[in-house]
DNA sequence: CATAAATACGACTGTATAAGTCCGATTTTT
DNA sequence: AAAAATCGGACTTATACAGTCGTATTTATG
């Protein structure tokens, strides 16, 4: 469908609250799921992979919660994308290298083509800065 | 998952086998799904879809087929999917404009931000033209 | 030191949408 | 009349996403 995630949406929505919010300040998921009136277990996943993925740290135990690691204009739409979907921001199904993942690869006319406007997708997303979110 | 539905493709391969073939060629959806070992029944829907909208011609009886209309740089990657899929390159969830399709509409801060995106997305995507595939 | 509040994470289920199939009707050439 | 093609609705199947659940771990604090 050509649609960003709910997953994405929901950690662009916390991305935000941390990036708008006190500098350095810690929330919960709770607070956020609560907030924004996400699922909490769902939003507990997101945060989890950002937090592995270096964006957020995360605090465990009583008065724990997350906070933001690195700068809104360090954090690009297409590292959310790759960490929340484990994928690149991917438009072509031919965007793989190898025979394996699409039948006709070799009788596929458009398969070039479409790789062009895959990077050209890609770019476009690298450039995207949760600062530009804000 | 951010990706062009399999009908797109296959409509896209299609519209690119008029395309490089001879002017005014007439080619049934038989020997395009032959050709590039696509499920024919699905093949069939898409080129009808197309000639529906005026993409292609389409031409009863034995001896029929299809034959392009549309010129090559007249057809946008934008149309197509608009054709095939019923609907825009929609990027975000909350790309329409009422309270209805978000539960989360009124309190959503994403939904503006995301809508420029979106806005960015829509006018590459009506730039790209079959020309630019071929 | 026990409890509560938080993250961590894998496994599971439900559901919506995409993908594909099937059937019958219609059109048109030969 | 028969064959070859489009037309289009109804149906089934497959898959990926969304959401839920259970349990373990960590840590502040009374």
């Amino acid at each position: 469908m050509l649609q960003f995630s709910r997953k994405v949406e929901y950690g662009l929505i916390a991305l935000k609250h941390f990036a708008i919010g006190p500098r350095g300040a810690i929330f919960t998921a709770k607070e956020i799921s609560d907030e924004y009136n996400i699922p909490y277990d769902l939003l507990a996943k997101v945060l989890q992979k950002l937090a592995r993925a270096g964006v957020l740290v995360s605090l465990h135990g009583v008065r724990g919660g997350y906070t933001l690691r690195m700068k809104p204009e360090e954090i690009s739409l297409a590292t959310i994308i790759d960490i929340i979907d484990n994928e690149k921001p991917l438009i072509t199904a031919c965007g793989c290298e190898d025979t394996e993942c699409c039948e006709r690869f070799d009788i596929c006319t458009i398969r070039e083509p479409l790789g062009k406007i895959q990077r050209e997708i890609n770019t476009f997303f690298q450039n995207v800065t949760l600062q530009k979110i804000l």
